[in-house]
DNA sequence: AATACAAGCGCG
DNA sequence: AAAGCGCGCTTGTATT
């Protein structure tokens, strides 16, 4: 199987260039299209190399084609303008490759094909994104490790293409549920002014039972002086601190905030504004986080409440296959760090449980809280009392934690098994060590330090982790796109309305959430696709991993709806 | 009136 | 029950 040519994709005042390259970015042709035509002029088997997936993709899907793969030169920037693999890079200098990321509209339209409509910031000119390409190439060959390299940017780039393609297709969203659920628990739609109903009820109680009748509740300053007016001395409204206190206000307070909470994150306006045409639409943004997972922006894509996943359900004739990876994160770590005991505890399908089995701690309970510990730092409480019991048992494991944690505290920088590489720490932070190291310095100063040290020994303890887990999922998601695109298109009358988009065809992605995917799939299909999920898992194991002997087992069922509530 | 910030809570 | 990491969004308040 030979690699597809690279396709350079850029601007020019009135159309696009095409320019196909060599691995070095040697030109070998060239050719201008209008951007109209620029789906056919591309074709099924060929991979752009392009300024930002999301300027380019979004309307190659409208036109109903889609890429197997392709270089996004922002992204790719970004990785190797920070990795510690590649030596005295020229990328280092600040130019306009580094803009942040721009992202697929909202509104999906032939605009996208206008010139007017690009993001500004990212050069778009062919000679900037030809030298850029040229660039990328020589730093990824001359790096210490192209292999893991070219694996990440590769990875990178089909997770562009993944998020473009879920904005796409949206979550099918059943408003019917999502009302019933908002009317089962609120009691029915809020006022002009007003909560809803069972909102409100709460409020004229908890009103009564503090005494005052005109008591805001919305007011974190406010509620917090009618607490004390009652003995409830807390010192700030949270919920875990409210909790403390055994007052007959707490309860029903508690319960008023989770209902107004639900009714203002994802009530019936959220439900207007994002999800009203039967697609929830969030807008993803592949490596907005300095860890390499994604972010989201609109929406709340990463936040929707559990309680409202049952409204997330297949067209008619159509199923969902939902999976998610039980701990990736401590799987992770047992690969990366070849520590073969952890690998042992996570042979089964829960880790905890295997940890407990091993004898290193009593309860499952007691190993989620010691694994958690190791991997965000904890020191305090149980965390704390239980981590070394871990560090006993598990010392490759630790020590790799252990070590990165070092590191970050003395300024240095650490990277993930692909070789992401944290940002260095900020000048400010250079700054307050540095004035701890003054012989005027006083308690304050220095323990300012400590703790400056100590914040960002527990980041990079967790990117090390938390970034390596984000790569396999990527790699989960890029090899699980390219087993879909294997499969069948069903017949016309069996495609789901994605108004011309390629994807509505055949299984395809719908969401995805750090460690979880849903998947839309034809009836027919959806088995299929089931083993599509579970096949990409094991072969982003392998690619990333080798035959290390670790496994990363689903969770995965195939419903018509992605409540947990069917699944038992 | 517009903008910035902090608290609080949802997700992994 | 949070703790220890990473996020986005809404609300109320403070600032300009």
């Amino acid at each position: 199987m030979s690699a597809p040519p690279w396709t350079i994709v850029a601007r020019d005042d009135d159309g696009a260039v095409l320019v196909t390259v060599d691995g070095r970015g040697a030109e070998q042709a060239r050719r201008r299209v209008a951007l109209a035509e620029l789906p056919s002029a591309l074709g099924d088997d060929v991979r752009p190399v392009w300024n930002d997936t999301a300027q380019w993709y979004p309307a190659l899907l409208d036109a109903g084609m889609t890429l197997a793969r392709c270089r996004d030169l922002r992204l790719s920037h970004a990785i190797l303008r920070d990795s510690a693999l590649v030596d005295a890079p020229p990328l280092r200098a600040a130019t306009a490759w580094d803009a942040g990321p721009s992202t697929v509209s909202g509104a999906p339209s032939p605009a996208l094909f206008e010139l007017d409509e690009l993001a500004p910031g990212i050069p778009d000119r062919v000679d900037e994104v030809l030298a850029e390409f040229a660039r990328q190439q020589a730093a990824v060959d001359g790096s210490r490790d192209p292999g893991r390299l070219r694996l990440l940017l590769a990875a990178e780039s089909a997770g562009a293409l993944v998020a473009a393609e879920l904005h796409a297709a949206g979550v099918p969203w059943d408003r019917g549920v999502h009302e019933a659920i908002l009317t089962d628990v609120l009691g029915g739609r809020p006022g002009p002014g007003s909560h809803a109903p069972r909102a409100e009820e709460l409020a004229t109680r908890i009103r009564e039972l503090l005494g005052d009748p005109q008591a805001s509740l919305d007011s974190q300053p406010k509620l917090l002086r009618a607490l004390h007016r009652v003995g409830v001395l807390a010192s700030s409204t949270s919920r875990w601190e409210l909790a403390e206190h055994d007052h007959p206000v707490v309860a029903p307070l508690l319960e008023y905030k989770r209902l107004t909470r639900l009714e203002s994150a994802n009530g019936w306006n959220w439900l207007d504004e994002w999800a009203g045409g039967g697609r929830f639409r969030p807008v993803y943004v592949p490596g907005g986080v300095v860890t390499g997972r994604w972010a989201s922006s609109g929406g709340g894509a990463l936040q929707l409440p559990r309680q409202l996943r049952p409204a997330v359900r297949a067209d008619e004739g159509w199923l969902l296959v939902v999976a998610d990876v039980a701990q990736l994160e401590p799987r992770v770590l047992a690969a990366m760090s070849g520590d073969l005991a952890l690998a042992d505890a996570a042979r089964g399908t829960d880790l905890y449980q295997g940890i407990v089995a091993s004898g290193v701690v009593g309860t499952r309970q007691e190993a989620k809280i010691a694994v958690l510990g190791a991997m965000y730092g904890g020191t305090t409480g149980d965390s704390g009392r239980l981590v070394p019991a871990l560090r006993r048992a598990y010392p490759r494991a630790m020590a790799l934690v252990d070590e990165a944690a070092r590191v970050g505290e003395e300024g240095g920088v650490v990277s993930t098994w692909l070789g992401r590489s944290a940002p260095p720490p900020p000048a400010s932070w250079h700054r307050v060590q540095q004035r701890a190291a003054d012989p005027d310095a006083d308690d304050a100063d220095r323990a300012r330090a400590v703790r400056a040290a100590r914040d960002r020994g527990r980041f990079t303890r967790n990117f090390v982790v938390q970034g390596t887990a984000a790569e396999w999922a990527l790699a989960w998601l890029a090899d699980l796109r390219g087993r879909l695109a294997a499969l069948p298109v069903v017949p016309e009358d069996r495609r789901a309305p994605l108004s011309g988009v390629a994807l509505g065809g055949r299984a395809h992605l719908a969401f995805f959430l750090h460690d979880e995917i849903v998947l839309h799939a034809p009836e027919e299909q959806a088995e299929l696709a089931a083993q599509a999920v579970r096949d990409a898992a094991d072969a982003a194991t392998r690619l990333l991993f080798g035959t290390f002997p670790v496994d990363f087992p689903l969770d995965l069922r195939i419903s018509r709806d992605a409540g947990k509530a069917l699944l038992e």
